[in-house]
RNA sequence: GGGCGGGUGCCCGAGUGGACAAAGGGAUCUGACUGUAAAUCAGACGGCUAUCGCCUACGGUGGUUCGAAUCCGCCCCCGCCCA
């Protein structure tokens, strides 16, 4: 039989950073919680805790590890982790964080998604002991007699009380059907894998309430749910989100993450010390604390927590080579992972920016070559008919803005 | 089913026959400045082209016209009200 740490133990771990937004739900559920580790503690049977996660980009990105960090800390504490890959519900689309309605996808196209998200799973949660389920599974096999059965628990005012409903439906935006049906499926995902736990963001409150209540419909014991505070993007403002584009993915390269860090508006290091690092709570408010007395400098404080965040998924090593090309950059000088493009003879600049990816057409290189945002080793260069010539072994850095960089060597 | 109002560039939104690649704002990018890639100021912001220019674009399609985002026909879609 399977031993657990002491309840209290576990209490304190995971509890941490549980946000609902409303004391008296978190005292229910803080209580439930209670309950379940402790007849899991006393049978010996692992609860089963889950969060999902709908495809809707290639990567995962920092706002989804708090919820990852949450399960990887049960699967800690000896409890079965599902990774529950949202590849129905994904190509519906969540309303939950938008005014309006997403766009759909196609399965293939969610699968493809799925793929990478499961890849860079591993970054946070211990692939040994995960269970990675594809709700396609079970939602697409449900008939329309079996929708109904769900869609006849709820009622439309309770939709229309959410707030990212209620206020399209005050400015006459669409509100379209499928979108009431986005928190039937997440609940009925619920009943599908008999959980005992459900995480997710303050936003999912509703959704994984949903599953609470499809639970009991169908005779289970409603799920224990836990929420977590919102990160946001890389704006300082906006939820991060993939459809915003204000997102840090934990698969992009060190130098990537550790200057997009950088790039986060001040008034958010808070929130992003609080829930993307491994600092405790008494560490975070110690270096807050001297920030305000001025005893530290918000840059300072930057370049630690990008270098944290770096190191969390790619380690001390990369971290340090990050913080190092940061500097660099800087300085304008090419970081250590800048592409790199080897030429026989001449080329015209214009047509190896392109060719990198560094620039979108050749009218944006334009652009850029007369707004002085070129620069070949370290001069600014504005003539659009530039031809490279690098002797053999010789490498010329061309730095385009402030923040690319590319390589061209001879060949 | 009927009446009315709509569908414009990445987003919001102005534009009702030529001066429209299309006001304004946001986002983004570049430059200056700055502890900072923040704030601010300036510029850019469909594609090809050294430039002239050409092409693509205002829900779709077919017309009218020397010329259409703008007018007309048909179609698709959204909102409101009525049934």
């Amino acid at each position: 039989m399977p031993t657990f740490p002491p309840v209290d133990e576990q209490m304190r771990i995971l509890m941490r950073g549980v946000d609902f937004g409303d004391e008296t739900t978190y005292e229910n559920m803080e209580k439930e919680l209670r309950k379940r580790l402790q007849e899991s503690y006393d049978s010996g049977r692992p609860l089963r805790i889950y969060c999902g996660y709908d495809p809707s980009s290639p990567d995962l990105h920092l706002g989804h590890t708090i919820s990852m960090r949450k399960l990887r800390q049960f699967q800690d504490l000896g409890h079965q982790a599902i990774f529950l890959i949202g590849s129905f519900t994904g190509i519906i689309g969540d309303p939950s964080d938008k005014e309006s309605a997403r766009q759909q996808q196609t399965l293939e196209d969610a699968l493809v998604k799925a793929k990478t998200y499961t890849d860079q799973a591993w970054r946070v949660l211990d692939r040994e002991k995960t269970e990675v389920r594809y709700n396609h599974e079970w939602l697409s096999k449900l008939d329309f007699a079996d929708v109904i059965k769900l869609a006849s628990h709820f009622t439309v005012q309770q939709f229309l009380t959410r707030e990212n409903f209620s206020k399209r439906f005050g400015k006459g935006d669409p509100i379209w059907l499928h979108e009431f049906f986005y928190a039937l499926m997440q609940g009925y995902d619920a009943v599908a894998l008999k959980t005992d736990i459900q995480i997710g963001g303050t936003d999912q409150l509703f959704n994984l309430m949903a599953g609470r209540k499809l639970m009991e419909a169908y005779g289970l014991r409603p799920q224990t749910i836990l929420t977590f505070p919102i990160l946001v993007g890389t704006d300082g403002e906006l939820r991060m989100s993939k459809s915003t584009g204000n997102y840090i993915g934990i698969d992009e390269p060190p130098g990537v993450i550790f200057t997009k860090v950088l790039n986060v508006p001040d008034s958010a290091m808070r929130n992003y010390a609080e829930l993307v690092t491994r600092w405790d709570q008494e560490e975070i408010d110690r270096m807050f604390a001297a920030i305000e007395a001025g005893e530290l400098g918000m840059r300072e404080f930057k370049h630690k927590l990008a270098w944290e965040i770096v190191s969390i998924f790619h380690g001390d090593e990369a971290a340090d080579r990050a913080a190092q090309d940061a500097r660099r950059m800087h300085e304008g000088q090419a970081p250590s992972d800048a592409p790199a493009v080897e030429i026989d003879g001449p080329a015209a600049l214009l047509d190896l920016l392109q060719e990198a990816d560094v620039i979108k057409s050749k009218g944006e290189g334009r652009r850029l070559l007369k707004q002085g945002g070129v620069r070949v080793d370290g001069q600014q260069v504005r003539d659009p008919l530039l031809t490279l010539n690098p002797t053999s072994g010789e490498e010329i850095v061309v730095q385009i803005g402030k923040r690319k960089f590319l390589r061209v060597r001879g060949g």
